[in-house]
DNA sequence: GGAATTTGGTTTATAAAATAAACTAACTAT
DNA sequence: ATAGTTAGTTTATTTTATAAACCAAATTCC
């Protein structure tokens, strides 16, 4: 049977901000927009649901202008990640890999 | 930069019937909707929107409960998927893979 | 032979997701 | 003090996925 891929990552930009996060001990806010190129507003919402779900860690300091958002990768969102990888090759079997 | 994920194939059910078709000459609308698990109406959908951006082909022959509609991946579908893939890779770089 | 069921779909309506637009709160320079 | 900028959040709109309803033809069963 087809695998489950897992819906809260099979999502571009909720991936793109994942697939950072792998590379880097931690990203603010304003990084992770540059990089994924999304608006603030997008960014937002799917951060929230990362970090609702426990993939990620989301702590703000301060507010206003002020305000800084600093991401980090659970190890929750780690093997998650290492699932869905596991789970996507198995939908490429017969492709250069 | 991060990479674009081709948001056609960025679609779990689309994605499911793409890579049976990597597997297999030929599949019918019974065999992919009970492989994929999905409803009639859904894959009806999907299928028509790999066909129309050229990915599958998709022939149906006869009508009413007669009625038969055989999917081919098209080598536009193959490159497709191979470039989806290639793009993938870059998502888990420092994962085992 | 003619209702009731089944089969293989498509169309239409609804729910969920992604995106954009509008807004807030605090700072900065004029 | 007011105009503009920064870092976000909230709300509204658009897009996408899914489910429900439907249709046409074949089949089963009296």
């Amino acid at each position: 049977m087809m695998q489950e891929l897992d819906p809260l990552l099979h999502s571009q930009l909720r991936l793109a901000v994942m697939s950072i996060l792998l590379g880097v001990e931690q990203a603010d806010f304003v990084y992770l927009k540059e990089k994924t190129e999304s608006t603030a507003g997008n960014l937002s919402v799917q951060l929230e649901k990362l970090a609702a779900a426990g993939y990620i860690s989301k702590e703000t300091d301060g507010s206003g202008a002020k305000a800084r958002t600093i991401c980090r990768m659970t190890d929750t969102g780690r093997a998650a990640m290492q699932a869905y990888v596991d789970a996507l090759k198995t939908y490429f079997t017969g492709l250069n890999q």
